[in-house]
DNA sequence: ACAAAATGTAAAATAAACTTTACTTTATGT
DNA sequence: ACATAAAGTAAAGTTTATTTTACATTTTGT
């Protein structure tokens, strides 16, 4: 799975602790989603979807290995 | 975390099994999801959203505990 | 160039997702 | 009522998400 995390936060000019912070996870949570480490799990996807007002579907997206 | 996998699979005419299969999950898993025993991954909720035609936010809700 | 902030990374620990096996209960069709 | 399919459940095990701490590297502002 990809995401366009990096690209959202500069948007919102938010830096990782500050999303972090928002959503409740750790900073480094933030860090390895971004660099694709580990999938996150549906809430955390909702969360970051509300908070950019975006669907789910425009910031998560499934690739070759799913 | 709640969702609508039942009544997805209802309308869709779909056993626990059969959609374990589709998107490649335990049935068990199926279950536990529709009960609400744990949160699906990302990736999951992407597969079961695209299989159904829905966007991610139709079929799963955060609720008061996220 | 320097200081400070932001990002990257990593190891160890914990929590949670997911599987497998197996059994029980409930629903459906005849 | 009976047989069968579907759904519910549970324990044990494996894998993966997430946290915490800590430090290194990169970026940004002055």
């Amino acid at each position: 799975m990809k995401n366009k995390l990096k690209v959202e936060r500069a948007i919102h000019d938010l830096t990782q602790a500050d999303l972090a912070q928002k959503i409740g996870v750790s900073r480094q949570t933030i860090n390895a989603m971004e660099k694709n480490k580990y999938v996150p799990s549906t809430v955390l996807a909702l969360k970051i979807a509300r908070l950019f007002k975006k669907p789910v579907e425009e910031l998560f997206f499934l690739d070759e290995n799913d």
